[in-house]
DNA sequence: CCCTTATCTTTACATCGTAAAGATAAAATG
DNA sequence: CATTTTATCTTTACGATGTAAAGATAAGGG
């Protein structure tokens, strides 16, 4: 709060045609040759998306607020509700758009690598990776408490990068990693894989690992940090 | 927001005693019989605190806020700025007794272990122990946008967390761990001790893991998974 | 052509953080 | 002890936010 925002809620009333997005908008009968929109913007609910994900890597996730989104996008504070009820709506839509991104970013990583060996490092780096180059994306897929689950679209792109890690894991062991149930030694290998990645993760976007790579062989990167946090770690089954 | 708050905000004037905290407060001079209290409070900061924590843990991180903590504690709403400055310098300082505790349990969890193969397995399991019976102030201490390093309480108290951390991989890998170099082989076991860790903690404490749990063998609890996930992780140095 | 519906804007309100000024009591000073 | 200073707490005020409700505008179907 207290953004010494200058011009007051209301006095930009001077609408944009269609360069916030890039592309030109569906020209909503006679587009008058004048630089005004339409009342009816035509393809806000994906504009305001948009203008989410620009304003949460721009400013944070404490700037990412309803009212702030609706300004980036050049309509009204209280337009967006009606697209997404409410700002957990907004914010989890965002989150899903995430999850899909995400899970783009390691098919496609993982299609790359030639040999296992590269598969099994190439998931985990495409993870971090992603997360690096989107950090306000990452930091809201799992800022659980402004999120709604039970949304479908969240629901589903959360659970298909579940899944896909579940099956690098299988592939690792070579087993089937099935629907229903797990063995032990399944459930720790997936939580243990998860969990590291996603916690040095976390502890990297959060500047806590500052402490450890500063004092690391000068020319350490988190990158290589990962590599050798990885290296040395048991996924394939246990000898009985 | 919109929480059907009833009373007004400053309609609440009637002040108890000393039943909030428990311990009778300082009694100014002569105590009236009366049950309002004085127009000073005595121990406002630690009453403010403990307000804090009290509201954290009931209505979690979103209702945690300046004018909800001077509620609990009874007193106007702006009393916590003359002793935090501000919101966050508020929810430093309670982070900061959130890692103390932590600490200290982390520090018990290991003297009651006799053997060190239990220590190895008491001290992620005290980790763990915390976070779920504190799951707002975990949350709390690692909310980095929302927390101010600065400041000095803070500060310590998180870099003697990390400093035991490292002390534990040291003890385990049977080397001193020099204060300000490291090789990388030690950086990646403290890397991966923490990820590993503080991963599956934020995960389990956002529900990520319930669905691991549920396809796991009945009786599988999230500490018995975790024990599982450490057994075969590698701890000590690698074979040259 | 009119009426319905979806979309967007205005207006309104409770809440929040925080700044500033007033009130009160404790402490310091003479 | 009386007076002044200082620390602590309250009031008042302002801009920001989320969201509900009512009005305005356009698109589409009879």
């Amino acid at each position: 709060m207290a953004k010494t925002e200058t011009r007051t809620e209301t006095a930009r009333r001077v609408r944009r045609s269609s360069s916030a997005t890039g592309r030109p908008r569906p020209a909503p009968r006679a587009a008058s040759a004048k630089t005004e929109t339409p009342y009816h913007h035509g393809a806000l609910r994906e504009a305001l998306l948009e203008a989410a994900e620009r304003v949460l890597e721009r400013d944070g996730l404490a700037g990412l607020t309803l009212r702030a989104v609706a300004r980036e996008a050049g309509v009204s504070h209280a337009a967006p509700t009606h697209h997404f009820g409410d700002l957990t709506g907004l914010v989890s839509e965002l989150a899903a758009i995430g999850f899909r991104q995400f899970n783009e970013a390691m098919g496609s990583a993982c299609k790359a690598a030639a040999t296992s060996h590269e598969r099994a490092l190439a998931r985990p780096k495409a993870y971090v990776g992603y997360a690096q180059a989107h950090p306000g994306m990452y930091g809201l897929m799992f800022r659980t408490e402004r999120l709604d689950y039970s949304r479908p679209s969240l629901h589903e792109a959360a659970e298909a990068s579940f899944a896909g890690l579940a099956n690098a894991i299988g592939a690792m062991r070579q087993e089937q990693i099935s629907g229903d149930a797990l063995t032990l030694d399944q459930g720790a290998a997936i939580a243990r894989a998860w969990s590291m990645v996603h916690g040095f993760t976390t502890l990297l976007l959060d500047g806590r690992l500052e402490d450890i790579l500063g004092r690391l062989p000068k020319g350490t990167t988190a990158e290589s940090l990962l590599e050798a946090m990885l290296k040395s770690t048991v996924v394939g089954k246990l000898p009985a």
